[in-house]
DNA sequence: AATCTGTCCAACCGCACCTGT
DNA sequence: GACAGGTGCGGTTGGACAGAT
């Protein structure tokens, strides 16, 4: 039996949206927010829509600081940094871009990026088109596949963005190991598939990514990274796999901060299952060995590894890998969550 | 001018996950 | 633990539009 649908699909309308409904939805939510509940959400506001049309309205139009337009450079370069380390996880990338929305960076992917890379990536990996599209009926690579090509495609990056100091993905020293080893790794921008440019009016400044440790061909915070949104569509919490990163103000672990970027001085903490504070600092050994269901291919693994290198003679950009987050006896042999 | 073709993007759909009971 | 309801995500669709023929 399937599961009951989410409204009266009968009596709800379909389609686009009218600048009355839309004035609706938004002077309701700007009175009386969400009310954190999304299907009684229409009938409250008058409005003969299904809470999850209402709600994807919101996100994606109606609610500030929505940036609609041309993507910039440097947004580009975001995005196939991201997809390149962790696919089409629209909601991470998302939230790396500032009045950007998963449904407008998966648009912007699937109708003009795609292209762009396609067109620069090697004769020989066009011959077979290695990126998932609505219109053709190829089953997608896996994302190990992906990450060659984007690292053949890299290549062509550089010479795109030559005047920009871009490189796609070099070659970078690869030491997985020093992850875990090490209390702290910084990783050289000149690593980074892209680079900061303050002349297209994004500054970072230093950032500081929790990066999950790489062990054997499991990522200690699981294989899977996706982000959620709250009510309101800011990005709280970024999850890999199931454990998760929680954006609280707790001033807890390391953080991600940029500078020009809305979420400044972001502070994270690790929660697991319950989002809550508790149980922090657990290491907890899945006898499987997998990080949540899916251990990851070896290739992906390598390749993010290889995305890491130790020393940074650079600020703009480092990784670091909290001692907290590290606890080498329990790496080995087996995967596990730490939560 | 009419038709065809490709592009873009808002919106929908189904599924998985989370939470509360 | 099972179940139901709500939420969020990624994939896909369909219509509007622009350019080509």
């Amino acid at each position: 039996m399937g599961r009951a649908p989410c409204c009266d699909k009968a009596n709800v309308k379909k389609g686009p949206w009218s600048p009355e409904e839309d004035s609706k939805l938004k002077q309701y939510i700007e009175k009386y927010g969400t009310g954190g509940n999304w299907i009684a959400l229409p009938q409250k506001a008058g409005l003969k829509r299904c809470g999850k049309s209402c709600r994807l309205r919101w996100l994606n139009y109606l609610r500030p600081n929505i940036k609609h337009g041309e993507f910039s450079d440097v947004e580009d370069r975001v995005i196939c940094s991201l997809f390149a380390n962790i696919g089409s996880r629209w909601s991470i990338i998302a939230a790396q871009l500032p009045g950007r929305t998963d449904n407008d960076i998966k648009n912007y992917w699937n109708t003009k990026l795609k292209k762009k890379i396609m067109a620069m990536a090697p004769q020989s990996q066009r011959k077979s088109p290695p990126f998932p599209s609505s219109h053709q009926t190829d089953p997608p690579l896996p994302s190990h596949s992906l990450l060659s090509i984007y690292k053949d495609a890299g290549a062509s990056f550089s010479y795109y963005s030559q005047n920009k100091s871009f490189t796609g993905f070099d070659p970078i020293s690869q030491t997985p190991s020093g992850l875990l080893s090490n209390n702290s790794v910084s990783l050289a921008t000149n690593s980074l598939p892209f680079q900061p440019n303050s002349q297209e009016g994004l500054l970072f400044s230093p950032m500081q990514y929790y990066h999950p440790a790489v062990k054997d061909n499991f990522l200690v915070f699981g294989s899977e990274a996706s982000c959620s949104s709250n009510s309101d569509g800011n990005c709280s919490q970024i999850s890999y796999g199931r454990s998760e990163i929680k954006q609280e103000d707790m001033g807890f672990h390391s953080l991600i901060s940029t500078n020009g970027y809305e979420n400044q001085n972001q502070n994270f903490m690790l929660s697991h299952g319950n989002r809550g504070a508790e149980n922090l600092n657990q290491w907890v050994e899945k006898p499987n060995g997998n990080i949540g269901e899916t251990p990851l291919d070896y290739d992906l693994v390598e390749d993010v590894g290889q995305l890491i290198s130790s020393g940074s003679d650079n600020n703009n950009i480092n990784l670091c890998i909290d001692s907290l987050l590290i606890d080498e006896n329990k790496t080995q042999e087996k995967a596990m969550y730490y939560y």
